[in-house]
DNA sequence: TAGTGGTCTAGACCACGAG
DNA sequence: TCGTGGTCTAGACCACTAT
């Protein structure tokens, strides 16, 4: 078996043992390869592994910690964000990094297939329990939002929407893949550059018309999504 | 910017200047690094970014391969993988590995909270132009299939029900997560150990029995899932 | 300023796939 | 058998975080 590969077992199974707790943190990487007899870069490489597993984070240039348990984003569940956090026992919290209005040439190419006009938009972190664990840019129709930016933007969006300009969301698409952080993204996160994430983006129209486009970056192994149907 | 970032750069511009096109081979990662002026760790860097990414795929010790575009999962539509593909344009294939029968206690947790006897279980590979892109296990009630075994299990399962066992499945919960090949599995899909993946779990019932459970490992560069709904 | 991870080199040897 | 990637070492320097 690999080195790194007898590594990573090795602390995923002090992790399960209950040696290492959620949240607390490992050894530093040059601390750990001496312990165990292995390059530094080995470890590193357990380590991301132990990371693209979901059991460990790390936290850049700051430390490895080890994960608490997946955030379930339930996509059936009317309820928002900081309502499923704390059904699940954690904290949220949505930080607001940047607003403004796009033209519609400057919108994304799956945006601009259903709305070629002015565009809001918004860059925000949300956080679990303190820690960054996903990056959102949203967009939203300008035409049919006016006067966006002196909202609270640090909430529902789908609430704010019903709240303040009575839109009621009919339809819904979503699509889900694996993805790459870009630098600035990565940054945000204080993640590695080049850390990849489950990117989802979701269209959501009123009245058959766009008003809002979204792109999530989750950090992989802070989120599982579920869904159900019948069929 | 990083080594590996402008590695990363300058093969992601060759391939969307379409310098180099879905399928074929980039040079070997000795030959890159030189050419590059990189080290071969270096460029291995860009490369496994890209592969996150998406553009690129590795086949393990084979090499490298420009991607085709991703295969579309459509979780709402009736069509089962064959006829997706097919309406994409792709041609797709199941293999199957191994099936046998498997006590109650040796079956996943997941689905012992609905199940707890025996069940069939199937380990399949599908491919998609050749290419295997996921690996799946399959577990089904044994008590609801009888002599499945003796059935062809390189097909549609949702349609092996319908028409072999008259059971039509009513119910769906799913769930997707970031994941982690383990060796079998990545050896199986012919990619490097350790090579994350996205993950699929689904539970299918029939008149509120669980009749199948399946865990669904997609290379995640070949997979982008979607699904509408009316809210 | 001290300690952390992030990046990088220039080799080396091994395991496996293809012909 | 040969060429591919997979793994590994023992250093080094840099950039950022926390204090």
């Amino acid at each position: 078996m690999a080195g790194y590969q007898e590594a990573a077992d090795h602390i995923a199974a002090q992790i399960s043992k209950g040696v290492l707790k959620p949240g607390t943190q490992l050894a530093s990487e040059r601390q750990l390869s001496e312990e165990l007899n292995i390059s530094r870069l080995t470890l590193r490489s357990a380590l991301t592994k132990l990371e693209a597993d979901g059991l460990i984070y790390g936290k850049s240039r700051c430390g490895w910690f080890v994960s608490p348990p997946r955030f379930v984003y339930d996509l059936n569940r009317k309820a928002n964000y900081k309502e499923m956090a704390q059904s699940q026992g954690r904290a949220a919290r949505i930080d607001l990094l940047d607003s403004g209005l796009m033209k519609g040439a400057g919108l994304p190419a799956r945006m601009r297939e259903h709305h070629r006009s002015k565009a809001f938009y918004l860059h925000r972190i949300r956080h679990l329990d303190g820690r960054p664990v996903m990056f959102e840019t949203v967009y939203l129709a300008a035409d049919a939002v006016p006067g966006l930016l002196e909202h609270n933007l640090s909430d529902s969006i789908t609430g704010l929407l019903a709240n303040d300009y009575r839109i009621e969301i009919d339809w819904e698409e979503t699509s889900v893949r694996s993805a790459l952080l870009d630098p600035a993204q990565a940054a945000a996160l204080a993640v590695a550059p080049g850390t990849h994430c489950l990117m989802i983006e979701r269209k959501r129209f009123s009245d058959s018309r766009l008003v809002e486009f979204d792109a999530e970056y989750w950090l992989p192994g802070a989120i599982e999504i579920r869904l159900s149907a019948q069929t």
